[in-house]
DNA sequence: GTTCATATTTGTCCTGGACAAACTGTTGAC
DNA sequence: GTCAACAGTTTGTCCAGGACAAATATGAAC
């Protein structure tokens, strides 16, 4: 499996890299260098994707691409191990033990420690910290080389499901205000939907989740059909960042002035400047004073 | 919004046609048409994407692109009608009840609606009989028309959930196989993972869950770290065919020949033939038979 | 009716050019 | 010292039109 060459439809499957994007870095930067079938068609070498993998997680983090190609190895997983060391953890030993049992790959284990974490915590407090805490060391570790990508895979999933859980736990609200709750099209990160929700649901406010990918034209459909008060979406850090204002002014014309739009997730903090009528929500916390504003403005 | 203009990126999120596609479509049939920017761009009227849309639907379900972009919107939509009548449904009323509370956009109905059909049924039956049909039927009246994208969204989310919770509850198993589920990427479809692992943690079988889009490398990594006896893969009609072969070629080769690789989802079916040591499931209750097999092989 | 060989359809890949948006860094005003 | 405006550079995406192989349809022979 090592030695696969990759096809470039395969390695934009793999790394989130566009076709077009391969082959001009290929042009510009001499890197990558594939090798060519019968047939003159790109094949790339496993070593090569598992470099444009790490160069795309930088790549997420803000590193420019004209840096990354051409620095060597060694700079490359140096960049890849956080300089800064994460600052004042809430519970460290209860992180490190998570972190241990995925690699365990016990998935039984794995499972009850989350459920035990959670109800020790409380739902909010394991949403606004521990989660957040917990997807970031995974991040990094994914960075450093330690985990593998279907490691992560198993977090996900694992944790997809106790949030799913404790939502179905909660009971119905009927307070309002009325939240959508999705992705546009290609951002498929659930974890940032199922959290806000989550803290929503707690607060007595009614969700609409539609999961991921929503079409812009079908978000503006499901808002007026649900009535909802607020439409929220989630971008995560590897969102192509310069993909975003154009969606958001499109959703935004084409909400009625009166739907609010909040952004959320690790991809929309590096926004320039949000447009009128659209809240960024830097971080989970923010959910809750976005919620708060939204009650104080509906009682005037 | 329904004036809006599409970039060609934007329609092949939207519609899942490349831009290779769109282009050569263009050049060949004569459409789409869209229009140009000032810089010469494609910009698509969303008429043509909501056929666009309607076409790769078609596509999904065997019809040639050659017939359907050349014909008019009448033999379209005649198309998209069904002739045949579903066969013998179960309970029909079931089913049309839930349809309606989808369109109903009542999420909290919805949810005890399909609890409380899921409890009245026993799991097993529900997975076999009752979500197949539920899929099946919030497919074609989307296809009808009569069905939001949105709705579809909602539907999927509730269901997701629903199973999710079902997987939760019932008894962690020891027994064996242990089985890996996933899709690979591109495919992003989750309810028939989340059916499958219904269904074989019912039989004591133990999942190992890893969600959708796991790159094939990782597929591999994780069976071998997880001691995996099967590799499941669902395939959804929407897959593109073409690309599943090799797909299934490069996975097996990198498998050790011990670990049986199982096929399941509509888009595996319109598989020729399957590879040595590949094998097909063509339908939710195959799955309990190549379990049985599997079972019945290991104690000899 | 089945099997094989030929023709058509269809998606994806190729090259190399172009451009706009985003980012960088410098200069000058306050 | 801070900020804003400007010019230069980087970077992703789009375009055209040609090519080819795999999938599918068609027809001939048995």
């Amino acid at each position: 499996m090592n030695s696969a060459q990759f096809s470039i439809a395969a390695v934009e499957r793999d790394t989130g890299l566009a076709k077009d994007t391969l082959r001009v870095w290929e042009r510009r930067y001499g890197f990558p260098t594939p090798a060519r079938d019968a047939n003159g068609e790109r094949l790339y070498p496993s070593a090569q994707v598992e470099r444009l993998r790490l160069i795309k997680r930088l790549m997420d983090q803000g590193f420019r691409p004209g840096k990354l190609v051409s620095a060597s190895d060694e700079e490359l997983t140096a960049l890849a191990t956080p300089a800064t060391i994460a600052p004042a953890r809430v519970d460290d030993g209860t992180l490190s033990a998570i972190i241990r049992l995925v690699k365990g790959h016990d998935v039984a284990t794995l499972r009850s420690a989350l459920t035990q974490t959670m109800h020790r915590q409380g739902l909010q407090n394991f949403i606004l910290d521990t989660v957040p805490q917990l997807n970031t060391a995974v991040g990094e570790a994914w960075m450093r080389g330690e985990f593998e990508v279907f490691e992560e895979h198993l977090y996900t999933e694992q944790m997809q499901s106790l949030l799913r859980q404790a939502i179905s736990a909660l009971p119905v609200a009927s307070r309002g205000p009325r939240v959508v709750l999705t992705t546009v099209p290609e951002e498929q990160h659930v974890l940032g939907l199922l959290m806000s929700e989550c803290l929503l649901t707690l607060e007595g406010a009614t969700c609409i989740p539609l999961g991921t990918q929503t079409p812009l034209a079908d978000i503006v459909r499901a808002a007026s059909a649900h009535a909802a008060d607020v439409v929220a979406l989630s971008f995560s850090a590897a969102f192509p960042s310069r993909q975003v204002p154009p969606l958001v002014s499109q959703l935004r014309a084409g909400l009625p002035p009166a739907v609010a739009l909040w952004l959320g997730g690790g991809g929309s903090g590096r926004l320039r400047s949000a447009p009128d009528g659209v809240r960024v929500v830097p971080s989970l916390a923010g959910i809750l004073e976005a919620l708060a504003d939204w009650r104080q403005q509906a009682t005037r």
